[in-house]
DNA sequence: CTAATGGCTCTAGTCACTAGAGGTTCAAGA
DNA sequence: TCTTGAACCTCTAGTGACTAGAGCCATTAG
């Protein structure tokens, strides 16, 4: 049996998001003891494991609780399983095209300083004018 | 003189947002008509467009609030925008090589359904289980 | 027995918006 | 001039996936 604290070092996931986990319905209640402390055994610490890696590889909490739910046996739900990865992969591949001719137009943008010698900053006018990009890119936001 | 409406179709960016962008101080109060409806002239328009494409950029407000502050003609204030900019370009070089890893873990994954013919989801399996990634991935958040 | 550590619930904050309610103003056609 | 409908206003609340903090209770090592 493991405390919260436990299996949080066991999964590498935080205390507060195991809780938010349990109250977002992604993980089970977990049982309690005498003095209303969560315990978890090896099908919580599997649970979690589960939910860990897909948060590792990028899914969403909505995608990860749909592939819970699967129990992995009949053929429908494995191709279901399989069409929610290949979303997700086809996700990824967009965000690094995107983000690859992000990187070149900063590229670009950081090569125009010449330490300020004089004139205006060509960065902050690089930055401020759409129409000296190279490649039209879309918007991005967010980190990872 | 533009409109709230005629600015937004003008930058790309939502009205709610450009209200919301005048409500965090990214945006200098606009000034407003005898109908309390605002109004926008040539230098809001190139407000509004410097942080468009910022944001298309990746760059957080909280950053492109440090940049409009920058006068640019100052060579601190060029070095400064530099700085920013580089830190942007590290940052997305970094996203782009997590994804690369995420995007062979997923293709490696979803090579692993055999249409469900017998036995459990090897998908299913994959994704819950860490010690089968050829590498090391860590964690990647959100979208684009 | 005591002190430190860990756990509990609850509320609020983060970022960058987005949605909706409920009301006001503007612009164009009849 | 009147009317209609689009565009505008403010305000509140919701999104996703947590994170932080307050204030209290439980467990455990010495």
């Amino acid at each position: 049996m493991f405390s919260i604290g436990a299996l949080s070092k066991a999964t590498g996931v935080k205390v507060p998001t195991i809780r938010y986990y349990e109250e977002i319905g992604l993980l089970p209640p977990a049982g309690r003891n005498a003095g209303n402390q969560r315990r978890y055994g090896q099908e919580g610490l599997e649970a979690l494991g589960f939910i860990k890696h897909a948060r590792d590889l990028g899914f969403a909490l909505e995608d990860i609780k749909v592939l819970m739910a699967l129990d992995g046996e009949l053929g429908e739900d494995c191709a279901e399983a399989n069409r929610i990865a290949r979303a997700q992969l086809d996700q990824v591949r967009a965000r690094i095209a995107r983000l690859q001719q992000l990187a070149s137009e900063l590229e670009r943008i950081s090569h125009l300083c010449d330490g300020g010698n004089g004139g205006h900053c060509k960065v902050l006018t690089a930055l401020g004018d759409h129409s000296q990009c190279a490649a039209d890119h879309g918007p991005v936001r967010r980190a990872d």
